[in-house]
DNA sequence: TCGATAAGATACTGGTAGTAGCTTATGAAG
DNA sequence: CTTCATAAGCTACTACCAGTATCTTATCGA
C-alpha cells in the first residue's frame, strides 16, 4: 500500500468519508470496521483517528455525506388526506431504504450519547416538517383545517407515528394500511375541521 | 470456584438468570459481559451458553424476570384528561428507570433480529392498551368521547408519541410539559366529541 | 454400583476498537 | 535549494469480549 504520491488535507479526508460512505452502502453500519474503511481509502485506522474521535463520529460524519442534497418539493394533490399520505410514503420509503436503515442503526448504536444524539436528532426530526406545515397551510386556505392545527407537534404527529412503527417493528418496512391507518385515524381528524 | 455441591437444572438457571439482572442493574445491558454473568453465578460462561444461545437472549430472558409482576389499575381520576396524564406519566417514569433504559437498550441492540424483536414488541406495545381503553370506556360511559376514538391506534396514541420522544431524544427522561402536549394537542382534541 | 448426563474449569479462536511509536513524504518558510 | 515542522503511512500492539472446544468430575437415576 505504498503511496506513490499522498494525499493530505482535505482530499484525503474526503477519501476517507468516500470509503466510509461505500462500507456504509455495502456492509452497513454495524459491520463496519475501521480496518475496512482504513483499507479501501488506502490509509492506515489511526489516520482515521487523527480526525474522528470514535467509529460512531465517523460513521455519522459518513452519514451526513449520504442525505440526499436537494429534498423533493411539498407533494400538492389538492386534498390534505392525499397530502398527507403523499409525504408519509415519502417518508416511509426514505426509512425503509438503505439510508434509512442506516440512520436506523447509528441512533441504535448512539441513543446514549446525548451529544451525537443531540446532532443526530436534528437531522431527523426537522426532515420534512416544514413540508407537513405547507401541506398544512394549504388546507388551512381551502378552509379544510382549523388555526388550532397549526403547532408543530400535530404538523408531525403522522410521522412521529411512523417512527414509533419502526421502533417497534425493527428492520421491517411500515404497510401501506398502516400509513393510511395513521393519517385516517389520527391526522385527519386532528386537523379537519368538524 | 470449586463448587462443593454442585447445582444443576431448574436451580442452576434460575442462579444463571439472577445474576444476569443484578448485572443488568448494575452496568446495564451494554456493558454486561457473560464472563461477568457467569462470575457472579459462580458458574463457566458454557453452562451459559448451553442453555442460551447469545448474550441477547439471556439478557432479553432475564428483562422479564425484572417486569413488575402485578401491573397496577387504571387510574380513575375522574376526567379523561386526568386519567390521560397520569397513565402517561406513569409509562414516562417506567421508560425512564432503570428497567426502561435496560428495555430501550435491548431494544437497540436486537432491532435487526426479527425473531427476538417480535418476543418484545408484544411486551412492549401491549403494556397498558387495556388501561387505555378501560380509561377511554369510562369517558364514553360518561358521554365525553364518540365511538370513532375506540380504535387501538387511537387509543394508544399518546404512548406511541411517547416512544418517539425517546427514540429522538436518547436516554434523557421526558419533561412533564412534553406529556402535557401530547395529552392536550393530541390526545383529547382526538377523542373528545366536539 | 455403574453409566449417562450435565456442570465445572480452563484455554483457545477470532475479531475489533483504539493506541503507540517509528519512518518518511510533503509543503512552506527562510 | 535547504531545512524543518507537520502529518501521512506503516506496523505492531493492548485490551476486551463473544462464542467454542475439551477434558475432568459431580450428580442422579437405573
Amino acid at each position: 500500500m505504498n503511496q506513490v504520491t499522498r494525499r493530505r488535507g482535505a482530499a484525503l479526508e474526503e477519501a476517507i468519508l468516500r470509503a466510509a460512505v461505500e462500507e456504509l452502502q455495502e456492509v452497513g453500519y454495524r459491520d463496519l470496521t475501521m480496518d475496512g474503511v482504513a483499507a479501501r481509502a488506502g490509509t492506515a485506522k489511526n489516520v482515521i483517528y487523527r480526525r474522528w474521535p470514535s467509529r460512531a463520529a465517523l460513521c455519522l460524519a459518513a452519514y451526513r455525506q449520504m442525505l440526499p442534497t436537494g429534498s423533493d418539493g411539498a407533494p400538492d394533490t389538492g386534498s390534505l388526506r392525499g397530502d398527507a399520505l403523499a409525504l408519509l410514503t415519502r417518508a416511509n420509503d426514505r426509512m425503509a431504504s438503505p439510508v434509512g436503515k442506516i440512520l436506523r442503526e447509528l441512533l441504535a448504536d448512539i441513543h446514549t450519547d446525548p451529544e451525537r444524539m443531540g446532532e443526530l436528532r436534528d437531522q431527523v426530526a426537522r426532515a420534512g416538517v416544514a413540508h407537513w406545515l405547507t401541506a398544512l397551510a394549504r388546507a388551512a386556505a381551502r378552509g379544510e383545517v382549523g388555526e388550532a392545527a397549526l403547532t408543530p407537534r400535530v404538523a408531525t404527529v403522522a410521522v412521529d407515528l411512523l417512527r414509533n412503527e419502526y421502533a417497534l417493528n425493527g428492520a421491517r418496512s411500515v404497510a401501506p394500511e398502516v400509513l393510511a391507518e395513521i393519517v385516517d385515524q389520527v391526522f385527519i381528524p386532528l386537523t379537519t375541521r368538524s
